[in-house]
Order: structure tokens, then sequence, then C-alpha cells
DNA sequence: CGCAAATTTGACATCCCTCAAAATTGGTGG
DNA sequence: CCACCAATTTTGAGGGATGTCAAATTTGCG
């Protein structure tokens, strides 16, 4: 396996190790308690067994780990990767504070990926036992955990869409909007943001080899497109690029 | 890709559309209600709003349409394809008896794909209000939504890996061993299927021309991997198969 | 400041898509 | 039962997009 740092998270740094707050929570409306009442969320805090503290590279679960918890980002962000038989590991995803991390242990119990901060970052640890007890009691939540997990099957088939059709400048240019979009709200105006991740990364996921991630940013500057000093983002044309993320 | 749970005959015709009886189904054991204790089974079944046939191309929902009832395919095959703006629908993916289908509707409450018969088929509708009422009282019910959750986001993961790194015999084979394992009950022994969907509906969904898919059956079958005869599939050498499935 | 990692750029090879046409299959009506 | 037509599948030729290999450049970090 790759290099071993402990398997399992070991920095819960205790700052916030507390019953976990989310009234103050700010990705508060984007979460799984989203739309409780407050006699429900003060239950589903309770299922909120830790928030736990990411150094950047470090790994929150890794593939065949059983299920414990799943996990809420709360701040940073953090991606997915399967291992490969060839030591390349696979990126299937990127989550941003709000999502839900881990759905796919649901079947046999066990992760089928890892799970790696592309930056540190904050987590809560939801013991799964808890919320499917919970699950039972309220239907609000019921209805809130199958919204998430939609969206994240829907998240997947647009990506399935993504590596089936589309060619390079698509690809790109649709991962960029993504990012651009779901990336809180600097709004319309300040179309500026950090890529968290490395080019292999995003090479990875859009399934392209890191060079064309490169050659690509390079014709969307050329063409005015956007302006790219190293991991920073300027969308100029947020426009044109969603038309090529959108032409077939 | 398809993987996992189904290994069921698929030629039944159920006589009429009446009042769905789990415990005489074949694919009981590998659908939704699996594990369910007789006074569970009894009200899971209430769920089953009606047994419906499709005939062959005949579509069991489209895109858009609100998300009332979830299906499980009882007979026949499936497939999903989602509506693209240049006319040519992407294939995502393959239902076989025993397979729950619509989880994509869950968060938008809308479907976000057509599901089209490739052969004649039947499916049980269950009701989703119903399902989650029911949820609420039976956690083992509550587990087998979430395992079959999982299931449908480990086959969506696959295929994005399948898509994003694999060169086009390694999906063919992959596709066409998936098939062979999770299709029917034969086993080792037989290893002959018939494919229910197009050459144009494989390539779709592997990410290739079907030109391309054509190809490489020809030249399978030149290695002498397999005897290709029209839809009818004769497994020659599942291990080199298998081999060129997993290599990287 | 200096080294390792990440990114960019260039040249070339290759896989696969596109276009085109022939061959086969399936279905329908005579 | 056979003829005929449309749809599907196969086969071929050629070109384009992108992966691979290699090296230069920049960035990050100690």
């Amino acid at each position: 396996m790759l290099s071993s740092t402990s398997a399992v998270p070991r920095s819960e740094q205790p700052s916030a190790g507390l019953p976990s707050t989310c009234h103050a929570c700010p990705t508060r409306e984007h979460c799984l308690p989203a739309g409780l009442d407050p006699a429900a969320l003060h239950s589903f805090e309770h299922t909120v067994e830790r928030r736990q503290h990411l150094k950047r590279h470090e790994r929150l679960y890794r593939y065949g780990m059983p299920l414990e918890h799943l996990f809420i980002v709360a701040s940073g962000q953090i991606k997915t990767e399967r291992p490969m038989p060839d030591g390349r590991p696979q990126v299937l995803g990127f989550y941003l504070p709000g999502q839900l991390l881990g759905l796919d242990a649901l079947s046999s119990h066990t992760f089928c990926s890892d799970a790696v901060a592309l930056c540190d970052s904050t987590v809560c640890a939801i013991s799964y036992a808890m919320l499917t007890s919970l699950i039972q009691q309220r239907s609000t939540l019921l209805l809130r955990f199958h919204a998430l997990f939609g969206t994240e099957l829907a998240r997947q088939q647009s990506n399935m869409l993504l590596l089936g059709n589309a060619k390079a400048p698509q690809r790109l240019a649709a991962f960029l909007m993504d990012l651009a979009t779901s990336h809180h709200a600097p709004a319309p105006p300040a179309p500026s943001f950090e890529l968290r991740m490395s080019r292999d990364d995003i090479a990875s996921h859009l399934g392209l080899a890191l060079e064309s991630v490169s050659r690509q940013l390079t014709q969307f500057r050329a063409a005015g497109l956007l302006e790219v000093q190293n991991r920073r983002i300027e969308l100029l044309d947020a426009d044109a690029l969603r038309a090529i993320a959108i032409s077939s």
C-alpha cells in the first residue's frame, strides 16, 4: 500500500471536540440537518460524535476500512480516490463544505475509496449507527439524507457523461465552471478562486493526462477566457467557458 | 458496469399486474425486501402498488417526470439514458432483475434520466411515499435500502474508473465479464449469453464509437477469446478476458 | 539560497473517431 | 415461403485529438 501513516485519522485537534454546534455552522443550510426544527436539530447533534481536523494530505479513511462514521466537510476540501493496481490512484471526486462523504461504504459497510485532505480541513464525523436510528424517528431527516444521496448520484452521473462524451476543452471548462459556482459565492462579478488540487488530481479526475490539462489552461488563457497564475484562476469570460462546457 | 447482486433468470412473464407476490418472486433474495421477516415482508408488499409490463423499447419514465415510484426490475432488462442537447442520448447504465431503478430522482424528486426496456420486461412499482413511511418503522428495510443505494454508487464509481482510465479493449472486456457474471446462473461452465442491447448502446455506455465496439469484438474473436454471432456471445477464454479487463 | 516537486512546453506516436460503403439481420407484405 | 427494405453490424481508409517521452522552467519549502 501507500506510505504508512496510521490508518485512522489521529489528529482530532481537540479545540472543538465539543458538542458540535450546528447552530453556529456557516454551512448549516446546505448541510445534512438543513430544515430540521430546533428539537430535531438538537437530536441530530448527538450523532455528530466529534469534529475532526485534518492537515493537508492527511487521510480521513482508507479503502477497505469498516464504515463507522459518515463525514461532512465543515471547512477545507477533500478528494476521494481509488487505489489502482498500477499504484496510480484514480481521483473520484472533490468535496466542499456541506457535502457528505463516505456513502460508497453503504453497501459493503467498508469504504471503497481513500479520502484525502487537499488542504487543512475540518469534518464532522457522524455515527452511522446513531444516524440510522435517528432517521427512524425523524422523517425530515430521512428525506434530507436521501436528498444528499441523490445529489451524490447525480454528480457521478454528470461525471460519467463528461468522461464518456466530452473532449478535453469541454471537460476542463465544465470542471472550472462547476468549481466556480459551487465554490461559495463571491457572486458573478468576482470570479476568482484558488484550485486546491494539483494538475495531476484534475487530470485524473477528468480522465486526461496532466500535460493536457496544462495545455488546455494555456489555451484558455491565450483565448482570453481566464487568467491563471499557478493555482489561482481568474475567470475573464465565464459565459464563453460555460458555452464550451455544454457544447456537444 | 454491471456488477453485484443479481444472479437470476429473467424469462418469467408474470401473469398479470395483481397483488404483487414477493413470496413467489424468483429474485426475492436479491431484491429490496431481502432478509425481511414474514411480517415485514407483508408490510412491504403494500408499497408495491403494481406490477407493470413493458414492451421492448417502451419507456418506464422520462427525464423531468416527478418521482412517485421507484422501480425494481422483475424480469427483462432496462437501460437508463440521459437525453443530450445534440439529440444523441448517452447510456448511463443497464439494469437486471432485482436491481433498483430511479434513485437518481431522490435529490430533485424528478427523474434525471429516461428508462427504456431493452426487451419485454416487468417491473415492480414501489410508492416512494409508502416506502419512506415504512422505512421509519423497519430498520432492516432502511439498511437494505441504503445497501442498494451504495451498490448503485459503487457501480457508477466503477464506470467512472473505466471511462477515465481504460482503453477500448479493457472497457469492452470489463463490460462483457460483468455481464457474464451478473447475468444468470449457468456459472462458469456455460459462458454464453445474449446481449439485449445494440452495439450503439454498448458504445455509448463505454464512451466509444459503435464501430470501435464492433472492431474490438472482431479482434477478440480473432484472438480466440470468444465467439460472437450477432448478439449472442460465447466466452471461450474468460480468464484471458478478465485479465484484459483488469490490466492497467 | 538550494533542492525537490510541480508545472509548462515541445516533438512524436498512437489510439480511436469520422466518413464511407458493403454485408448481414430482422421484419413485413406479397 | 420468398422478396424486399430498413436497421444493424462489419469492414476499410484517413485524420485528429490526446497520451507518452523528454526537457526546460517555475514554485514551494526547508
